[in-house]
DNA sequence: CTGAAAGCGCTTACAG
DNA sequence: CTGAAAGCGCTTACAG
């Protein structure tokens, strides 16, 4: 893979200039009529010439490479995603990504210190999930990027989802099928992904005027959690319609739950939209789950581009970008029309008089 | 990320010896006094030293970086795998991955271009399902490394499940439990995934002397085509009692299809098993689904370690390196003990006699 | 066993 | 507008 190709020195040669004025040339920094640009770059063209990059790092001290520390990469479908959002934003701008994984809730790792030690321009911390987290302290704050997760102790900037949307999101599109008694489905833990979605939640009810109703079992948030939380949310309300589920795991759990166990289906009687757009879960449940899919990509892709200019940008405090979910429609919701199915009733009430579950 | 930290020559001025001295000293080539070797030492860590990289790449003409080239590595959980694997091998050997993410089928790309343009000292192919591709022309075949895949066109070592041995042991662990009537749910696809896993399970049930039958309906292995494939077979044979399913995906289908569809039970009417170990759906599944987990990791390892041999290696032709799958045993495998459970017969026949199964 | 010197392939002041 | 020269931080023949 090394390259035998022509050098800086045999473009010179054949274009019958200096490297000096190949490197201007090339690079357009320096000035250069056009006709030499021109005979410089046909030369170029002519030998596949293609620079250095390790030369030109070890000069120009700066390495053209962005380090993406990534915990968990192999335990979700997410961190992949972000990969790819950033890697095509690397590419566009002439950047390598050099990817190190570690485990959620690295302080101090080796492989990140083999990337200090690659000198890259700047780093990319992806967490596994949205979350706070302590960033660890090899990693120069002002150099630094984190995606999907924040760090309260350090001004990096940091890109996450828009968690407060999501919960709106999902909720209001349940409220436009013409649902009235939905429940959201969540987890006890402390993290901004449960506490967006749930605020988000209870503000499109409340702008409808519904009065909301939380059922928060113990986490994680998986299958099993789902289909304790369903079960505790009939109990508490048996006519209701709408489920707005923390994540698409949850409403696993909710499409379990309904089948065997109870006279129910979906979406018949239930009307279920989850979050992350997991592929094989969404695309597997029969029918196929509606879901708000996470901008991961995106959120990649924009970390590439903070990343990029941080050595240049001015500092920010808490300069944190929020990205909008996507609502991917499948077969799980229910459009009621205006006819209302059981008792659709609730409107007019207060929130406040909605009730919470919890689970312990 | 900068390091502004000491040099070479700093290690050399606190040591009191030439930088030649120094650099033989850590890397143990030159022929240097032990007292020399540990003053240099001593120097070098209480100034914190770490030589820079990419003054070594220039100089030394090797980059210490090889390149990992993933199709599509945020579709499925198993490239993820790969890489963490192949990362911790790199980490070992003192290697940097530097990874790039294109389509699959891809066979040029300006970011296969880029890696090259890195100098990277090897390359490492990995597919997003094991299968036979084509490589892009652009990797050198002698520098290069296949995971999960397979090029009959060129000589590049390639790491692969053991496709074969996954079968057998899948429907090995059926029989153990007791089972006679097993059915090979699997798809009409050409892959050596498909064929070896067919394969496996034919010897396996020869092994056994019980008729195997193969229902084949058209691919991709998803649920939706676990859930046909599930009713063709009990069609075809209303006693079975044993399903090993291509992916957990299928086996996915065989949950959706027992409960609601049909008065059968998992594990009590039918045990299953998998192939993937997909955590998002074994651990799901209610009941868990017993399946076999393919060695990403340890594929993703043993390609770094041949990478990092390749370019001293002598070319061996036709060096495939196949890993074996584990079983992970869940609660979907029912033991039938001495006392056969329904007709538990069919001992005794030739495996020819079995039924194949083709929905198209 | 030790060190002075060349050089990896570029970029970048600097001079003309 | 163009080019000679220095130098990024190492490694590596080579000489002593």
């Amino acid at each position: 893979m090394a390259r035998e190709n022509a050098g800086i020195r045999e473009v010179a040669a054949a274009a019958g200039v200096s490297v000096t004025t190949v490197s201007h040339a090339l690079s357009g920094r320096g000035q250069v009529s056009d006709e030499t640009k021109r005979r410089v770059k046909a030369a170029a063209d002519s030998l596949g010439y293609a620079p250095n990059r390790i030369a030109r790092a070890l000069r120009s001290q700066r390495s053209n490479l962005l380090g993406f520390v990534s915990e968990e990469i192999a335990t979700t479908p997410y961190a992949g995603q972000i990969l790819v959002g950033a890697q095509e934003a690397a590419a566009e701008l002439g950047l390598m990504l050099m990817i190190v994984n570690v485990k959620r809730g690295t302080i101090d790792d080796p492989q990140i210190d083999a990337l200090v030690a690659q000198q890259v321009d700047a780093m990319i911390y992806a967490s596994s999930s949205h979350r706070v987290i302590r960033v660890p302290p090899k990693l120069d704050p002002a150099r630094t990027v984190l995606v999907d997760a924040y760090d309260p102790a350090i001004t990096s900037p940091a890109v996450v989802p828009d968690e407060l949307g999501i919960g709106l999101l999902a909720t209001r599109r349940l409220l436009e099928a013409g649902h009235r008694r939905i429940v959201h489905l969540t987890v006890d833990e402390d993290v901004p992904a449960v506490d967006g979605r749930e605020r988000g939640y209870l503000e499109a009810m409340d702008e409808a005027g519904c009065p909301p109703v939380v059922v928060r079992v113990p986490g994680p948030a998986t299958a099993g959690a789902g289909y304790t939380a369903i079960g505790r949310a009939l109990e508490t309300d048996g006519d209701l319609t709408g489920i707005f589920a923390f994540n698409d795991q949850m409403a696993m759990g909710v499409y379990q739950a309904v089948g065997p166990d109870r006279d129910l289906s979906i979406p018949r009687d239930l009307s279920v939209v989850g979050v992350d757009d997991l592929r094989l879960i969404a695309d597997a449940l029969r029918p196929g789950l509606s879901t708000v899919a996470l901008p991961h990509a995106e959120m990649g892709r924009r970390a590439v581009e903070l990343a990029s200019r941080l050595p240049l940008a001015k500092p920010r405090r808490d300069q944190v970008l929020r990205l909008p979910g996507r609502l991917i429609e499948r077969e799980s919701i229910r459009q009621l029309g205006s006819l209302p199915i059981r008792d659709a009733s609730g409107g007019g009430e207060n929130p406040s008089a909605g009730a919470t579950v919890t689970v312990s």
